[in-house]
RNA sequence: GGCCCGAUGGCAGAGUGGUUAUGCAGAGGACUGCAAAUCCUUGUACGUCGGUUCGAUUCCGGCUCGGGCCUCCA
């Protein structure tokens, strides 16, 4: 079994080869925290969990370091704290604290580091100066600027030319440029702004210096993954390669570049001014955790993802499905399967004997989540069907397979009969008891009526040989 | 204008040069006092026009439609 991953790079799919087995490295662009996180913020903080708990699986739990920026100093933040009149230590502090909460809610484990761009602000005026003395950058006008043509191969992640970027450029450029290509890295800060002394006076750091200075950080000059969304591939990721390279001089600031498409809502481009983009917070008002996470991970990652009501309301009926099947085998223990883990090169994966490295596979071949899934399906229906002696190492493998996805987390007591409002448990057992009562007297009449009573309250009765069992549907 | 994606059955969504996933929804059946769940069976697909091929939904090209980036954006 072998990891492919599709390398924006070399647009097309590649086998996966870290620098150094014993510690796989990982970058993955966090949000700007000025407002509560949207599920456009959440698919990539899921997509790359997953590729997280892949690589954690294939290479080993401590071998495997995932790092996410947090950017708490952004010009949004900035705009946010003079409308409302909070100080910008404030909201950013709530505010990561709140994602923190919403990814733990659709169960994205922390990463390694998190570390906040106001910490690092002398690593980026380092490598602010080292770009200086390279000749790569310069200082104009109390702002450090990148210097584009100061890099040959400027533009290779984006694949654009860069004279018919400036041809096409909509911007009027700044006097203090060089040239027109060429990008802020510092700049200053007016008495009202944030900001550092710096060399260049007070000021602040431009959009892309901080993930270039905390990857360095975290992760040294050349690391494995690099990941976000598809919209930084230009100019986030592309200003980021330049300054991490050139201060380093080295090929290659990351080896695999891995890019999530984007969400749309109701078949709609999600925007702030539609006014149709869903938070995490709210839509966790309605349906568990689990439910985003599912319809998140349902569509492959470099395909665009419509969120969706309907979605939803189908990603909650397929984890019905999945956590009927351990509601079902709630008495079967379960057994740790045999694995080669975490040595996967000579698994056996086999459809006759299926393990959680059925569903390993799947995400083997650049993170195939849908497929996972379905296998997952598969999987529910093998231990549907099969022999008492069977189940329990069937149930191992569904278990920690759905844990590679993050799935399954809960109990199916949770799952079903889990504390909400409405009808309380103590109620319903109570009616449960007069039915049993009424269909012992064969008054089915009176059985049913309790039955509906209880549907009208949105719970479902379920009759089996050990007697009946409830859930809310 | 430049660059880049995508078009699969009622819906969602994988995949493959020939045997046509998976789930939801639909139909029939088994089981059940009824129901639910489960199990069995089952229907409807690969935008369009050409090309390559013994054979293409799958490879190549044109077209149409849709989407994204080029400016803050996950």
């Amino acid at each position: 079994m072998k990891l492919m991953i599709t390398n924006t790079l070399e647009r097309k799919k590649v086998p996966f080869e870290p620098i150094d087995p014993s510690r796989v490295r990982m970058y993955v662009c966090g949000p700007t925290v000025y407002d509560y996180a949207h599920v456009g913020n959440a698919r990539p903080a899921v997509v790359f969990d997953v590729v997280a708990r892949l690589l954690r699986r294939l290479y080993g739990d401590a071998q495997v370091t995932h790092v996410a920026n947090i950017t708490d100093i952004d010009d949004k933040i900035n705009a946010r704290a003079r409308e409302s009149g909070r100080s910008i230590g404030e909201i950013t502090d709530e505010t990561a604290a709140a994602y923190r909460a919403d990814m733990d809610a659709i169960g994205v484990n922390k990463p390694n580091e998190e570390p906040r761009a106001t910490h690092h602000i002398d690593q980026m005026i380092a490598m602010a100066e080292r770009l200086i003395e390279l000749g790569h950058a310069y200082a104009a006008d109390g702002h450090v600027l990148f210097n584009v043509p100061s890099m040959p191969d400027y533009g290779e992640l984006s694949r654009r030319d860069r004279d018919e970027m400036v041809a096409g450029a909509r911007v009027e450029v700044a006097p203090y440029k060089r040239d027109p290509a060429d990008f802020v890295i510092w700049k200053p800060s007016d008495a009202e702004t944030p900001g550092w002394e710096s060399p260049w006076g007070r000021g602040r750091p431009g959009w892309h210096i901080e993930c270039s200075a905390m990857a360095e950080a975290y992760l040294g000059e050349v690391f494995d993954i690099h990941g976000g969304g598809l919209d930084l591939i230009f100019p986030h990721h592309e200003n980021e390669i330049a300054q991490s390279r050139c201060a380093h001089g080295t090929e290659r600031m990351a080896n695999y570049w891995m890019h999530n498409g984007f969400v749309t809502v109701e078949g709609e481009k999600m925007s702030k001014s539609l006014g149709n983009f869903y938070t995490v917070h709210d839509l966790l008002e309605e349906w568990p955790g689990e439910v985003i996470r599912f319809l998140l991970l349902s569509a492959h990652y470099r395909a665009p993802l419509d969120f969706s009501q309907a979605g939803l309301r189908e990603s909650k009926a397929q984890l019905d499905r999945l956590y009927e099947a351990l509601d079902l085998t709630r008495d079967v223990p379960t057994v740790s399967e045999k694995s080669s883990l975490p040595n996967l090169e000579d698994a056996m994966v086999s459809v006759d004997t299926p393990s959680s490295d059925y569903i390993a596979e799947a995400l083997c071949d650049d993170l195939n989540t849908p497929l996972a899934i379905s296998r997952l399906h598969y999987l529910v229906s093998r231990l549907n069907t099969a022999q008492a002696e069977d189940k329990p190492r069937i149930k191992a493998s569904l278990l920690q397979g759905a844990e590679l996805l993050g799935l399954l987390r809960s109990t199916p007591d949770q799952w079903f009969r889990g504390e909400t409002e409405g009808i309380s448990p103590i109620e319903i057992e109570r009616l449960l008891g007069d039915r049993a009562k009424a269909r012992e007297a064969k008054n089915f009449a009176e059985a049913d009526r309790i039955r509906d009573v209880l549907k009208n309250e949105g719970i479902e009765i379920k009759d089996s040989p050990e007697g009946p069992t409830w859930k809310r549907a």
